[in-house]
DNA sequence: GTGAAAGCGCTAACAC
DNA sequence: GTGTTAGCGCTTTCAC
């Protein structure tokens, strides 16, 4: 049976609050009894029912992070950079993949938010009403997604963007296709407009191959929609992609880039192992990890008063593997 | 303010029991009543306290997954199989990274087991003791390990590690190396013992490279090693280092397979999009995923005098990408 | 600086 | 079938 504060309170001699005071206000307590009283919980092994305090004082040590797919090799190191921020303040995060799903996302966030003081959610599926309702009860992050009157952390597309039609302009290009993201994906609907202007101005023709769900299985079926076209070149909205449509290009006989240029984007780990070589716009995800969760932190433990919801906006770059242009036949 | 269990007992002329006993044990009551106040309920927008209700059953309704780190395309497809087979059942994941690291998962485990009524460990890095000791807690499932008196499900890594020494062997390998994987695991510990046995009943001679962090990082270091080594092959630990490796050898000049064949582990799902091809010993971490759930939700849920602790082996197949055989140079 | 008492929101005997 | 009565283990005023 596990040791109860009452337990500890009786072997040290104190008050169960003395023992309460002890782990959660060290300071009210002499410095003497405080030490007694933990180092008799410590031989006891005891350990604060988490449960109970929770019901007691309203709240947890836990922040719940939300993320649409685990799979997705963009979100790992977000998540890796958000865990060991939130341990290092002794918060343990409590993660839920809503696999690409709206109604899961919905249900899962349910869920969490009874038991965490915070809400780390990335690319949310979820309507920005769902989340503004969801923000004013309890502190909330949202990563690449702008909720205004919510604080988020998302990264500069425009400017990624922009260095891609350049990029590509510059090689030749005319005819770009473009294969996208979900349908549900603020990055993906900011991309795409963003990338109908910046083209528009460089007289590049964008055709758009339509939303998926970002695996390396959508890339491959993509692959054959773009042969259907005329385009030189594609835009990919990630890196999972770019590698389904290179993959899915080579075993035609498509040779990338000689006959076709792929540029991706997030730069994910095992990107720059590929091969052909795959362009693509760099975010630093562990930095945004880091970053919303210190936001989410200091919005949960300091003064909920913050009326001000930051919208931190990270760095894109385009980081060309080998250069490729438009085939002269 | 959220409404409480009395709120809605007031506004629908029971008493507080009977609100609980609407959501707990619905067949106890009448059906009349039992809709009427399902009904309020729904109204009020009222979902019981789960930390309440935990501390007053001692039962919550979720349950903790660990892995040692969700970068590794390993783990993903175990994560969503686990996750979705636990919805199905109203229950859900509390998903933890270990960083590949003791000492964070022993403190993670801490947390979770008083907020979870079960423990679902990947490739755990704890000692057999510690693990026993948890189990005797809670119920716990392990994957990836196998505890004499914990209920675990792993591959049958002897069987896909015949296939590659036999593959290898055919095509007249007699010299090859072994890129293992943590120190820590018993998935590697195992496979390098089941290896070294079959190889010398081949008279093939294994050169250990010794033991690595998976990642891609290790396999481009150990590809480094390894090309000091007069070894012909290179079996890795998993498809993430065998990646690293076929980049760096390739980057260095080595063909692959033509001067160096190389063998993976997991046919994880980029590993069928790389070139050169890599080849692969296939496991079903979906499926293991399920098992693994379906085991701890029963063991959970039904009663827990099951005294024996199942130890399921699934399969292994090797998957030959292309052939490959030592150089004749 | 420390103790006593009340209560967080719910479930679970036990009565009726 | 449904209400009443105790807690679950802890925090937190309020006294002293």
């Amino acid at each position: 049976m596990k040791a109860k504060i009452t337990d500890v309170a009786g072997a040290a001699g104190v008050s169960a609050s003395t023992v309460s005071r002890a782990f959660t206000n060290p300071h009210l307590l002499r410095a003497d009894t405080r030490d007694h009283v933990l180092q008799v919980a410590a031989r006891m092994d005891y350990t604060p029912n988490v449960q109970a305090r929770g019901l007691a004082s309203g709240k947890t040590t836990n922040i719940g992070l939300v993320v649409p797919d685990v799979a997705n090799a963009f979100f790992p190191p977000f998540i890796k950079a958000a865990q060991s921020r939130a341990r290092e303040r002794d918060r343990d995060i409590f993660l839920a993949d809503s696999d690409e799903n709206a109604l899961v996302e919905a249900a899962l966030v349910k869920r969490l938010r009874e038991q965490v003081d915070g809400l780390l959610i990335c690319s949310s599926r979820l309507t920005d009403a769902a989340l503004l309702e969801l923000a004013g009860r309890l502190p909330v992050v949202l990563f690449n997604r702008s909720v205004p009157g919510i604080a988020s952390v998302r990264f500069d597309s425009n400017s990624g963007t922009r260095q891609v039609v350049e990029h590509l302009a510059s090689l030749g290009h005319t005819r770009i296709s473009y294969v996208g993201g979900p349908a549900e994906s603020w990055a993906d609907q900011h991309r795409r407009t963003s990338l109908m202007e910046i083209a528009e101005t460089h007289r590049m023709t964008v055709i758009d191959t339509g939303p998926h769900v970002p695996s390396l299985a959508a890339g491959i079926q993509a692959a054959d929609a773009v042969l259907t076209t005329s385009a030189t070149g594609v835009i990919a909205f990630d890196d999972t992609m770019a590698i389904g449509v290179i993959s899915r290009l080579t075993a035609r006989g498509v040779r990338v880039p000689e006959d076709m240029s792929v540029v991706g984007h997030d730069d994910i780990n095992v990107a720059a192992m590929f091969r052909p070589a795959l362009s693509t716009v760099r975010v630093s995800c562990t930095a945004a990890g880091r970053v919303a969760t210190d936001l989410l932190l200091q919005l949960s433990l300091e003064q909920p008063a913050t009326a001000e919801s930051p919208d931190v906006l990270l760095p894109s770059q385009l980081i060309i593997r080998e250069s490729s242009g438009p085939s002269s036949g």
